[in-house]
DNA sequence: CGCCTTTGTGAAATCGTTTTCACGCCTTTT
DNA sequence: AAAAGGCGTGAAAACGATTTCACAAAGGCG
């Protein structure tokens, strides 16, 4: 029971400041009804001992655990980090610590990975996309646990959801490509299995066109990882097809460097013989050349919006369940009207 | 006490598999003295009843958190994104969480962040650089928690360390520059308070182009934070001087990108009038025009090594103290012999 | 065939807090 | 002047697991 061993404890706290170990929890956890003298004792006693509560023991008894988790697709792509950075800092002013989890787009090793968080004890968590195994979601809400949605604008019964309209966002590429008089499209698509967000883009360019006219037989959509070479290589194959597009819709800005970098490569002019539209809005995208016309996705802000919804209380949360933020075209060099 | 209300406890699975609440515990822990038709009877009744072990309970009991802290200067960046990707994946299939703290850069904000990890009872925390407070590193080793320097190879004697050189990859940069004939020479750097990577990077280049017979003082450094934009305002005032450089080595990708953006807009060709080098090879030194020269920083691999040694037991630490990952220089375009 | 391990199990103590309850004192109300 | 309430405090129970200890049964050995 040696002090120096591991550090002091509540009840070490107590004895020097002549107290019991409950007005020591009250003065540490704000409770106004102590004297002012002793609180600034056990105050006094607590820094010269160098204490620092046992979270584990804290969160034991009181069942509150500070604690939220996070599961996304992958920390690797800078529109994840820089929620990720958003919803950390915002919860960290409250001192709520965040625990990262990522699935690698996998929905079951997802589902691993919620387990490891409720054994931890997280009070919410925050999710990316709305497709989820049952089984994930019937946990939390077994025990009680809060979630929240991200990258999408749906909520459900039970999770919240601090998003955007994926399918509008497609839908808004599609009108400004048309407007710009194209008539020849193409998508490449993020991987859309067991991905709403990938999926909703595609539906809504495509839907979007189809009110207009054309046909969604006419429009070749591939699907890529979100890396450059997949940008790379399936530009290839759509420029290789005899009905070559004028305009492409990529779901991310990596893969739209990545289709750029291929016109490049190949001598394909962009946006003179094919309109180029990107998706995130992310740093690349002014480092394309020409450089990217895309959709701007506010990444930071969904992590700060997510971290607020979790740090409300119950009854303000009924009024936040369901945010949608405004996705914005930015308009830069990479696309153009359709040359005649 | 009703078992529906936020789930099962371990008596309640006891009961259901009949036996005590120390088998069930042994079960769940994988002791191995435990006849094998009642270890049946405890996995099912856990199963049946959705059992989730109470992490907190657990903890204080036992002493184990599972539980590693990182504070890392911020996740909007690829650099820390991708190390902290490669560290929680490699954790995670150890069952051990990862709580993420950034610090901005800030070492005061640092142990404050510290103090909140030690309050969860992390077992081991991973830094960036060896520059902290004395006090974030006292209170490590007063709790007796195990850390872990990242993105420098200098270890202490309480801090491991995994990762790289920093002053030997700013000679690497010197060196390769002066092989290519160049004499007039900058850096951009990053901030270097309280930063001893910055600092290393510059320290190494400037002493290694010192050696060569060119003084520190004819070797302009400026400084910017790790944006687009500061790139491009540190290359305009490098290039706004009278003694134009011919070589500039940038202390990050994005101050590169930045800085070849500024001379493209300004009509300065690179590598023809300057040469500029990178570091870190990011995914953007593809994407620069011409295609960035930088020193590979190997993030990942970075990241999943802390793990690894964050993982082994206290003996098998000692041989892992210390290890020093090779950077290697990628040539790509943007970096040429100088022209007489 | 007794003695000594080994194996499998349960009862009870324990980890370090928070929370409930009760108590004494002082003030206010009737 | 008695009753009622508020305030500040401490004793003890509780949170849900793990761990220690004790003990019975079974197996090995001389």
């Amino acid at each position: 029971m040696d002090i120096e061993d591991g550090g002091a404890k509540l009840i070490d706290v107590a004895r020097l400041a002549n107290c019991s170990p409950a007005t020591v929890s009250r003065v540490l956890n704000g409770n106004p009804n102590v004297n002012e003298v002793v609180r600034d004792r056990v105050v006094r006693a607590a820094r010269d001992l160098g204490y620092v509560p046992n979270g584990s023991a804290r969160a034991l008894r009181s069942t509150r655990t500070r604690l939220v988790g996070a599961i996304i697709p992958t920390l690797d792509h800078a529109i994840y980090a820089t929620m990720v950075d958003g919803l950390q800092a915002r919860l960290s002013e409250k001192d709520v610590s965040l625990i990262i989890n990522t699935s690698g787009y996998d929905i079951d090793h997802e589902y691993e990975q919620a387990r490891l968080l409720v054994e931890r004890g997280v009070e919410s968590v925050v999710l990316v996309g709305s497709t989820h195994r049952p089984a994930t979601l019937a946990m939390f809400e077994q025990k009680r646990i809060n979630y929240v949605y991200t990258y999408t604008s749906k909520a459900t019964e039970a999770g919240a959801a601090v998003g955007f309209d994926n399918e509008k966002a497609g839908r808004t590429a599609a009108r400004y490509l048309l407007d710009l008089g194209h008539t020849k499209f193409a998508m490449i698509a993020g991987i859309t299995q067991d991905n709403d967000r990938a999926a909703g883009r595609r539906d809504g360019f495509l839907n979007e066109l189809e009110r207009s006219g054309i046909d969604q037989g006419m429009v070749p959509v591939v699907e890529g990882a979100y890396r450059l070479d997949d940008g790379r290589t399936c530009m290839q194959r759509l420029m290789d097809d005899v009905r070559r597009p004028t305009a492409v819709f990529c779901g991310s800005d990596i893969l739209a460097a990545g289709a750029i970098k291929y016109c490049h490569a190949e001598g394909i002019a962009v946006p003179k013989e094919v309109s180029v539209v990107g998706f995130d809005n992310l740093e690349i995208a002014e480092l394309t050349s020409p450089e990217l016309t895309t959709l701007e996705v506010p990444a930071r802000d969904m992590g700060r919006i997510a971290a607020d919804y979790i740090l409300a209380s119950p009854s303000q949360r009924l009024h936040l369940r369901q945010r949608e933020l405004a996705i914005r075209l930015i308009v830069r060099g990479s696309t153009a009207v359709v040359r005649r």
